[in-house]
DNA sequence: AAGGTAGGCGTACGCCGTACACTCGTCAAG
DNA sequence: CTTGACGAGTGTACGGCGTACGCCTACCTT
């Protein structure tokens, strides 16, 4: 026992352990500094120890990937269709909002892991149990995206740096781009009152998503089919 | 001139000759093989070389998505607002497919360059131009999102090994993925037909472009603002 | 006590992006 | 015709990356 605080026992690596502390590094220091040296080093261990746990870094990731989408909540159940969904991805979305790196790693897989299967899985389940027809599921599940797993990409990061001024438009690009001068301010000038300026990213998450299911809800509702053109 | 033959006058550099071969070198090898070095190996010239036209990896991956998105048909004029941004979006995915790496440039890339900026300005000017609010307007290109460019993300690239057999759903995950094997068979079923089977990539993406579309025009006929939730 | 096994180690290779200092051809000014 | 500045292309070098391969050693089984 004297022996074991002297040789301080380690903690041996798992895959898990490798994993979760894959995570925790990139929700720290970002995906783009997550290299194999530097999580071996937090790990204490050398580098080529982690590949005793996982193939490769690409394995690494899609593992990492499959911890955060394991944090999401399972389905609700007991009630209709449209809120079960709505509230699955919702859940879906705090959780890649804790892990922010996490969507740039799922959309550079190729093919996706068990557990993300498992998701989708669960999902086309919520459509199927709502009376939707199999065909039109499909079409719905491609037409969310990865909208599904609580992202999307924006092409625009409007949200100006945190306390910074309502950003006036300088008066050279208003005159290039002058449609989206013109939005920019009344924005400004409508969340005035808001405390930060910007968009709300959460609503014009919900203004899409809603938007997607009240269209799957109309054509459900009309017996759509794909022949039917 | 015996003297040009002789020490093959070579073609100078240009940012724009840099840029071009870098998209169809993209094009060729695709995204993660191009290298400076081998960008530079291409032009017959010095990795340093490209230095002095691009100021960094960055800024070449930022030119070659103006090069590609400087590709896209200019907006039709003369028609309903829905027709012609439908007509430029498809416009935009035939752009995109043929650069196949490009979205995934565009989607790792902070902040637009100024040609995606135009690009997105002249789409705001085509809500506006048929009604729409500016609000309005601010909600439906968030809620394009990507879309606006022609591509979405796929969470799963479904479309079987091209020439492959309708791959038969294994049993072990047909058990454990219950709904996706359900819809991968009624798929291989309907299209039989087909030439290929797997989704039809484009069907997949009108659907949901015309859904938001339709949307947008109900919203847009009903007086929509996000005041009045 | 013997031997196998698996987890961690060390070294080394070939890529990458790019900083920095250079050469050398071109061209304008004297 | 000389000169000098300038800018495009060069060469070398550095630090970082992922990872192949072989080794060592602590442990478990027999």
């Amino acid at each position: 026992m004297a022996r074991q605080s002297e040789t301080t026992r380690r903690v041996p690596l798992s895959r898990d352990r490798v994993l979760r502390a894959g995570v925790t590094l990139a929700d720290e220091v970002g995906i783009e500094s997550l290299s194999m040296r530097r999580l071996a080093q937090r790990l204490g261990v050398v580098p080529m120890a982690l590949y005793k746990h996982v193939a490769n870094k690409e394995e690494l990731l899609d593992g990492m990937v499959d911890v955060v989408v394991g944090e999401v909540d399972p389905p609700v159940h007991g009630s209709n269709w449209k809120s079960a969904v709505r509230q699955r991805i919702l859940s879906a979305r705090e959780t890649l909002l804790r892990h922010r790196w996490a969507y740039r790693v799922i959309e550079s897989r190729s093919s996706p892991t068990p557990v993300v299967l498992a998701y989708m899985d669960s999902m086309i389940g919520m459509f199927r149990a709502g009376g939707f027809s199999v065909d039109l599921t499909h079409h719905v599940m491609h037409a969310l995206g990865s909208r599904m797993l609580g992202f999307t990409r924006e092409l625009f990061d409007d949200s100006p740096s945190p306390g910074s001024a309502p950003a006036a438009v300088p008066p050279e690009v208003a005159e290039r781009y002058p449609h989206i001068a013109e939005m920019a301010m009344s924005r400004d000038h409508d969340r005035a009152s808001t405390v930060g300026a910007g968009c709300d990213d959460r609503f014009e998450f919900e203004f899409a998503l809603d938007l997607l299911l009240d269209g799957f809800d109309r054509l459900h509702r009309q017996g759509w089919t794909s022949s039917g053109h």
